[in-house]
DNA sequence: AGATGACATGTAAGGATTGACATGTCAATT
DNA sequence: AATTGACATGTCAATCCTTACATGTCATCT
């Protein structure tokens, strides 16, 4: 369902287009949180047709075929964002990663929390780096606001949490490796 | 190939333990980071076996089977958390819902993003009400730290920095709206 | 004219995931 | 003794997702 519904919303966002001109964009906006690949989003631009939410607007060059949303998109699309109920549920391996770290000698929870801090940082980076190219981008034909604004918002939020999460854990682990190998609380 | 190092992890933590018992600790921890259910897990409690990661140690009443790590299995987890680099992806509904919500006319949009602070705030209490628990049961035998407590520590961070950007955006909408048509509802 | 590389669309196989179904045991109640 | 409900384990089908394979077009360079 996900799937779908980034879909009509990319399509909602840029208008007509291509499954190629989709998939693209998945990858520099939509994938911050949520994935898929063309050999995913053909399939699914096809089905969608075929239950109407979106209809083929034109085919142009190479078998390139324009899609559009048609009002049942629409209408399918509000009705997620205002109805459904989102699942709370996160997947990242990272997070995983950290779940797992006190399993390790302090030596080697280290090396691992100063990898995600590295990772974390990169990812604050690129985040960053997005911000000022839309920034510089900014298009007042938007509705109001800015398509994916307030979530590339929250991921800068989440990212400088993240870093900050990883820095103090690092001190703690330090702190505990260095107080004594064995005593695991001196509280 | 997450799932496995999830079970693992588990499995390391708790000591010997049946497929229901891990199904149970799976929800109640892990969960917050990777989900799995029972469906899932006995089947690749059997594959781990024949893989030699985890052996059937025991076998009690009602054909339960106690799984214990093998050296293999402990070599593994230690392998993936060293050395495996960790995707960045992140998968949520949520975070979905909030890229897209500006798409979404200025009231609708309040809407959706009340409820997800909602949402927000409910997933932070809940995350409170896990750390006093555990802070209760605080038990030495952990090797050092808190088997997951890095983790919590993170979700915290992150869960209050969800429903920050939450009232922010909430703001920043009511003032966009304000500004454009009749203001839609302060309160 | 032929080679190259970016453009563009698709399929297929295999594994991961979910939700529903199915089975049987044990303890406590009636 | 029979019923109930929690315990415990599993399978199955359908869907989702990833990776690799396959195909063909168009523009540009040589």
């Amino acid at each position: 369902m996900s799937l779908r519904i980034a879909l009509l919303g990319l399509l909602t966002a840029s208008g007509p287009s291509s499954g190629y001109d989709l998939a693209k964009k998945f990858e520099t906006s939509v994938a911050h949180v949520w994935q898929a690949g063309h050999s995913q989003i053909y399939p699914e631009l096809a089905k969608m047709s075929a239950d109407g939410l979106v209809a083929v607007e034109a085919e142009g060059a190479r078998g390139r075929k324009i899609y559009r949303v048609t009002p049942d998109g629409d209408a399918e699309l509000r009705r997620w964002l205002l109805a459904h109920d989102p699942s709370t549920t996160v997947r990242s391996e990272t997070a995983l990663q950290s779940f797992l770290v006190p399993l390790l000698e302090p030596g080697e929870a280290l090396t691992v929390m100063r990898r995600l801090k590295d990772r974390g940082e990169a990812h604050l980076s690129e985040l960053e780096a997005l911000r000022v190219r839309k920034d510089a981008v900014m298009d007042p034909a938007h509705r109001w606001g800015m398509f994916g604004a307030y979530a590339l918002d929250l991921g800068l939020r989440q990212a400088r949490c993240f870093v900050e999460w990883a820095d103090d854990s690092i001190a703690d682990i330090e702190r505990r490796a260095g107080a004594g190998q064995g005593a695991p609380d001196p509280t």
